[in-house]
This record gives structure tokens, C-alpha cells and sequence, in this order.
DNA sequence: CTGTTAGCGCCTTCAC
DNA sequence: GTGAAGGCGCTAACAG
């Protein structure tokens, strides 16, 4: 590959003036540039970003987002999204899988390939010593969905959202209402489950029970579809359900079906995160999501330096066909 | 933050020899790497992965995956697969979505990202003078799907499958098959349409009807389900039709149901790619697909230049709930 | 076993 | 309007 020193030589001039043509910045007169520019076709020559940041902030133009579960399509999603945000400050955007296992490892790999910021989304703890690797690198953190820091108070509130679903619930005649969840571990810091049983109390439902079990060990569709089948294969226990996300709420729809019940006349089942996809099951997912796009740019902004605290994003209960419908 | 050279000075040895300890390649004294492994972990110091690459071949470690829909989970599915493919390698695959208008402009930014190679899955053409500047930087390059070079014949045989499928709805006994395509340029490259027009001569049918449209412009679920909708709402013109992909499959089911039609005894719908999703929808999607961790393991290897040529992967029928089942 | 030197491609500072 | 020099962090070739 042919680099600024080669360009320079067959243009007859500095290899600074080069930079300078390719950056269109300082002055160089219209010849120069022609001659410059002539060479550069001629040749192929493509600039090479990744020595450019080397020389000069020593981070690469990758923005790392960590989920637990890349077999969510929601996580895609909010990468796409991401993408989009991040494409005026020309970043990339790389995925990771993390799980308990391996976090520290993966982020590790991500300073070393010294990404600008990493959007943590798995709920997983970092060592302190991994994270002081981070900070000494000049890499951004934040932790998706919940907030741990000053500086990026960005976060969804559910509550408005879960509190109108559970009220819904209630009008149209549901008596038992549960959550399906999965790690235990993730259950301290999740705001969905802190808001549900806000909801509940408000409604005057008592204690609720919420499932745990192993996702995102396994993947969120089976975990749903293997947890429903458990529960309603000899009975009714629940006349509602609350799903972590929408990729278990399909699953546990699905296993509902195969158990001979009618979704909802006896069973109404609620997502969250507004998957794309949810619209045209049968019945469609009923759901509940903050604006992904917001909180995409939230976080692209944030590992940009670019960002003003103060952010709290409204979540919205999408209702539709797999819940009752009010009497109207 | 800190580089290699503080370390060496720290630890009272060259920089040379710090690589060394941090490659475990050469001889170094064990008290030396424990001295220098002492200073390490005083410092937080991490190795810089780029400023290594580009010292040594230039080009990044990271492969790009170019898709035509990013709103497509399979290509989700297929950037996850070569994310574990790459593992092996410590490579990252970072995506892009490419259409008519910005492929060249896309590519251009990846090679000077220098990524290591790039997977095309788009059937998008290039201009020459980009795909110059693509072997000028030494990047591979790869077009998924369809088999266009000799040094990277991958290929998935989709006859074997497409076939099975048209037999078995020819012995469920339908008579109307029609095939939802999508954008007329993509025509001409695009083997499941050859293998889908091979099948049905070979069972007799007459030349079949296939539906052109904006896809991928539009959300392959959303157009799935527009086209349903017009052909579908006032008669059954087909009782069987194969989708491009699953997203649009699920777009028809779900526009059939909203007609009315009954899945599959007034219409049979056969996908492709075999989207994890498929088996949870009611009806289950039926599906075409080849092996897509082959396929992946592939595309990473090639890039790697640790590809061995001659590969061609089968490709399966999975008949499920969206098809007539033979009665026995 | 260890150190010196040069170079990867770019950018920035300073000088003319 | 232009050029020379030094540095980003790392690796490789060549000594000793």
C-alpha cells in the first residue's frame, strides 16, 4: 500500500502539504493541490484513518456496545440505532457478547484496541482493576439503563409505562399477575422489576411472583417458551404476564398456544422493548419501550464528549392484541 | 496513557525487551518478565493493538460485513456467527448497510479503516476504481452468496432444498405457486430465483409468477405483508408462495390471517435463512437455508487467507407448521 | 539474554 | 504558501 510519503515524492512536494490538501485545511495554492490530487487518483492511495488517530488522540473510531445476549433482537436494534447515531462523527460501532463469565476479558480486548467509549448494556460487574484500565486509557463508560454516574445520567423511566400497563390489566378483569425475569444476579439492579412492583402496590395487587431461572444463559425465546410451559400445561395460574423483554414474551406466547390457551381471553402477555418484529405475531406483542433512538444518541454522544446531562426518556405502553381490550 | 517506553524505563530495560515479555515470544530472563510484569500491573499499562497493526501489516483487525438490511435478523444471525467464527483469529466483524446509493462511498471508509477484509452479502455492484483501492490496501474481499471468484468458490446449493419444497407442495397438492421477490436489479445474480424457477419445471409447473417491489427499500416484513395484503384481500390467486426471507414470510402470514385465509390449508408460505424466530411464530415459518456457521467460518477463513476452496454447503428444507403436511 | 536503530502513516509545531 | 523535524506506540532487523 502506498502511503503520504510516496504521494508527496511524485507530486514534487512535502509530504505536509499533502496532509494539508487531505484535510482541506491551511493554505496551499490551486496548482498544488491539482498536482496533488492528480497523483492521489492515479496512484489509488487511500488515506489511513487508523494511523491518523494513532498520531493523534491514540483512540480508534470504535464505539464498543456489551450485551448479554446477542440472540435478542432488541440489542440489534439498539446497534442499529447506534450506528445511525454515530454516523455524522464518522465512529463505528462494534458488538460484544459479555456474560459473567468473560467480562472483564472482553474489555480488556477493547482497550487494547482502544475504543473512544463503551455502552455497557449486560448488567455485568467489571473488576476495579479492569476498570481503572478503562479510565487510564481515556475510554468512555456508561452503563446502559441504569444510572451510576454523574456525568451520564441518561435513563429510560419505566414507570409511567408499567404503571399504565398494570392499571390496564386491572380494568380489563386480570386477577394474577405475574413477571417472568430470569439471573437472579441482574434482579438488584433492574428498574423494570422495581417499577412493576411499584405498580402492583398502586394497583392493589399484593406481592407479586417473579421467575427467575438461567436466561440469558439460554436464550430469552426458549427460556420464555420452556418457563410458560412449566407453569401452564396443567393449569391457569396467571391470568397475566409480565415478560423481560419481548423475545421471552414470543416465546412464552408461543408455549401458551400449545397449552390450549387463548391469548388473551386467558392469558395477557406483556413485553418490553418494542422489538420490530412484534407487530406481526398473531396476536401481536403488546409492549413496553422507551425511544431507542434517544438513547442510542444518548450514548453515542456521551463517548463523543458530547453530551448534557439532564436526559430522562418517557416509556410508553404499547398495547395490542395480546392483551384484553377494554369494554368499551 | 502510558506507553511502552515508560514501562521499560520503570523497569530499567529497553522497550524491546518489554515486547518481548508482552509477545512470550524470544528468551527473557524470569526475573526480568517478573520485573517488568510488576511495573505493568503498577501502571494499568495495556498493550495497543492498532499502534501493533500498524506497525506490522497495516491493516486493522477487523472484517467488514456488508448487508442490504440491517432491519434483517438474519444478518444478525450471520454477523453473530462470524463474530465466533473470528474469535479464533481475535478479529471483530463490524457491519455496514449498503444500498445502490452509498455502497462505493461505504467501502471506501472501510478500506481506510483498513479492515482486513470485507464480505459482501448485498449483491450491490462497485465501481472499479473502488474495488481498486480495495486490492491496492490488500483487502480481501468476498461477495456472499453467489460464487464469483476462484479463489473464494463458497457457495451454498439452494437446488437440492428449493426442489424438495416445490415437490412437497406439489404432493400437498397445490396447484398456484407464486414467488415474492424484491428489487428487479437483484434479479439477475440472485440463485434461489434460478434454483426456484429449476424446481418448478422440473415438477411441472408453467412458468411461475414472480413479484417484484421495493424490498429492500422498504422492511422486507413490511413489504412481505403489503404485497399480501393487495394480492390477497379480494381472492387466493396462490395457494402456495415462497418468500425471499423469513421477515417477509412473517409479513405474509400475517397479512393472509388479516384476510382471513387459514395457514396452511388455503395458503402454504416457505421462506428462507431460517431465522431463529421462524419456530415461534403460529404458524411456524417454514424454511430454506443452507449451514450458516459453514457459511460464516467461511467468510472469516477467506479473509484470513486460511481458506481452503472447494466448499459447497447443502442446503435443508425445514417443513414446519406454514405447509401442508403430506397425509399419510 | 538484551539493547539500538529504523520504520509503519499520519499529524503538529515551528520556521522560512 | 511550503517544508523539516519530531512524535504517536509498537515491531523487526541487527548487533552484542
Amino acid at each position: 500500500m502506498i502511503g503520504r510519503r510516496e504521494i508527496a515524492k511524485m507530486a514534487g512536494v512535502s509530504t505536509t502539504t499533502v496532509t494539508r490538501v487531505l484535510s482541506k485545511s491551511g493554505s496551499v495554492s490551486p496548482k498544488t493541490v491539482e498536482k496533488v490530487y492528480n497523483v492521489i487518483r492515479e496512484t489509488g492511495y487511500t488515506w489511513n484513518a487508523i494511523a491518523s488517530n494513532l498520531s493523534k488522540n491514540n483512540l480508534s473510531n470504535i464505539i464498543a456496545l456489551l450485551v448479554p445476549d446477542m440472540t435478542n433482537y432488541y440489542y440489534m436494534e439498539m446497534f442499529d440505532s447506534m450506528m445511525k447515531a454515530a454516523r455524522p462523527y464518522s465512529m463505528l460501532i462494534s458488538i460484544y457478547s459479555i456474560s459473567n463469565m468473560n467480562a472483564n476479558e472482553v474489555v480488556e480486548e477493547i482497550v487494547s484496541n482502544r475504543a473512544r467509549g463503551i455502552v455497557n448494556m449486560g448488567l455485568v460487574p467489571l473488576t476495579h482493576e479492569c476498570m481503572r484500565r478503562v479510565d487510564l486509557a481515556g475510554i468512555k463508560f456508561v452503563h446502559g439503563g441504569i444510572r451510576d454516574r454523574e456525568d451520564c445520567d441518561f435513563h429510560i423511566d419505566y414507570q409511567e409505562a408499567v404503571s399504565a400497563a398494570v392499571r390496564h390489566l386491572k380494568d380489563t378483569g386480570c386477577k394474577k399477575i405475574g413477571f417472568l425475569f430470569g439471573m437472579k444476579q441482574k434482579l438488584l439492579h433492574d428498574e423494570k422489576i422495581q417499577c412493576f412492583r411499584r405498580a402492583m402496590e398502586e394497583c392493589g395487587y399484593k406481592e407479586p411472583d417473579i421467575f427467575l431461572g438461567s436466561y440469558p444463559n439460554v436464550s430469552a425465546s426458549v427460556f420464555g417458551y420452556e418457563q410458560a410451559k412449566k407453569l401452564f400445561s396443567d393449569a391457569t395460574p396467571y391470568d397475566a404476564l409480565f415478560c423481560l423483554n419481548d423475545m421471552m414474551a414470543v416465546g412464552v406466547m408461543r408455549a401458551l398456544m400449545d397449552c390450549g390457551k387463548r391469548i388473551p381471553e386467558d392469558v395477557s402477555v406483556i413485553g418490553f422493548d418494542n422489538i420490530k418484529l412484534g407487530e406481526f405475531f398473531k396476536p401481536s406483542v403488546s409492549t413496553l419501550c422507551g425511544d431507542i433512538i434517544e438513547e442510542a444518541k444518548a450514548y453515542v454522544q456521551y463517548c463523543m464528549g458530547d453530551y448534557t446531562p439532564g436526559v430522562t426518556v418517557k416509556s410508553r405502553f404499547i398495547c395490542r392484541e395480546s392483551v384484553r381490550k377494554l369494554e368499551t
